[in-house]
DNA sequence: TTTTTGTATTTTGAATGCAAAATAGCGTCA
DNA sequence: TGACGCTATTTTGCATTCAAAATACAAAAA
């Protein structure tokens, strides 16, 4: 008989640590919020037990902070982990990209050009909710072409870090278009398979992006929108 | 009256997390052993409660693997696994290289050639011992040079999963030669702050660690070190 | 002999309970 | 009025307990 592979429904604890990664990234906790394992259990829906297995591996991701006997609370990035955190994820990124240019094959390259006019589309009609999701796919395809599973995990949980911050920044219209600029070389970058081309696009891709971030932590336009604290 | 920073003692989740990890990452737990709750739990002296929060915690970081409503067992390294842990060691230490170049005191440089010169000492005794405590040393001063503490952390975590692997490869005497003039290349590059110089001998040093493992690995010198199992 | 099926045991997963630490509230004293 | 200290309540941390899933084993059938 063939060999079944069983979709093993998620255990608790990892159900409860999916719901709660998507509460801590979107916002919904705010930073700095305190989480009371008692209320959230309650909310979620299941004992304390799972809900603080889940809370331990969230730590390890740096979504929250452990405080010893004194619970957890959703982290709350200083600037100085912010210039940490995008100047690491540029790093990444850039190794990605590198890889990814001497590794594509010509059918990603395809999927990739596809995605690119697609966002251009997106663009062009000032249309923030699809472009949000196409610059995501094209930045996941470029890891796909890295091959290499763990720096692609590393990057996203490094991203999962300033997810929230990221939120809605493309507001100012002249960064707005030298992102767009600049993914035009990414593309170009790939069809050469010109690795250092492409580390250097991707470093100035997210500087630029932290400095988007940054002006806009500054201006404190990014942490007010939050919903529960 | 003046802040006290209490020295909290660790919680009994991190206390158990670290000897965990220890045991991991110096392979007194085989790769592919199975971790019996109740067992380890006995062994390490406290209930199955907080040891359960640890091995979620040591899963995040990669050093464990979950397998639903069947436990965790310790990561087995795949040669694809080693291949990809070093190209993104190599990534990381090169970024982190670059910055230390970039960043570097003059007193933190003095440190650096101290240790070296320590290091090249335990070479010439063929002390490894020695020689790898100050090895670790080194690289870990790169690392505080380089002004990232999230760069440091990612890279120490990546760096435990392969740890265990790397116990006592130099046996090579070539190989061993040619890692130390690398690293005297390295000194050259952190004097004259030469971030580039830095990011290629960086990248050169890791790919050949990352050859000699996996010489070994093929050859079965590592694995078969296992104490349980 | 090999495979299958049913049962017993083991092991994991989650809820509950209990103790210790932290927080909050209140009263007292300066 | 304000600061300090004590008690009550809340909250976290860990152990214990209970339920469900997986494994091991043995017996029966092909």
């Amino acid at each position: 008989m063939a060999e079944i592979i069983e979709i093993s429904r998620l255990a608790l604890h990892d159900q409860v640590g999916e719901r709660l990664r998507k509460l801590l990234v979107e916002g919904r906790i705010a930073p700095g919020a305190k989480l009371n394992e008692r209320e959230l259990a309650e909310l979620l829906g299941v004992s304390r037990t799972p809900l603080r297995e889940a809370i331990k591996l969230l730590a390890a991701e740096g979504l929250v902070d452990l405080l010893p006997n004194r619970g957890a609370v959703a982290v709350k990035l200083t600037e100085a982990d912010v210039l940490d955190s995008f100047e690491l994820l540029a790093g990444l990124e850039a190794m990605s990209g590198e890889f990814a240019a001497e590794r594509i094959s010509d059918a990603e390259i395809t999927q990739v050009r596809a995605l690119h006019f697609e966002m251009l589309a997106s663009f062009t009609r000032r249309d923030l909710s699809n472009y949000y999701r196409l610059n995501a796919e094209i930045h996941s395809a470029i890891n796909q072409a890295a091959r290499n599973p763990l720096l692609t995990a590393t990057y996203m949980r490094i991203n999962a870090r300033v997810q929230a911050l990221r939120f809605r920044t493309n507001q100012n219209e002249a960064k707005w278009i030298r992102a767009m600029q600049e993914h035009e070389l990414m593309v170009q970058a790939l069809v050469a398979h010109d690795a250092p081309a492409m580390r250097k696009v991707l470093v100035e891709h997210l500087l630029n992006k932290r400095d988007t971030v940054i002006d806009l932590l500054r201006a404190g336009q990014i942490y007010p929108q939050r919903i529960q604290g």
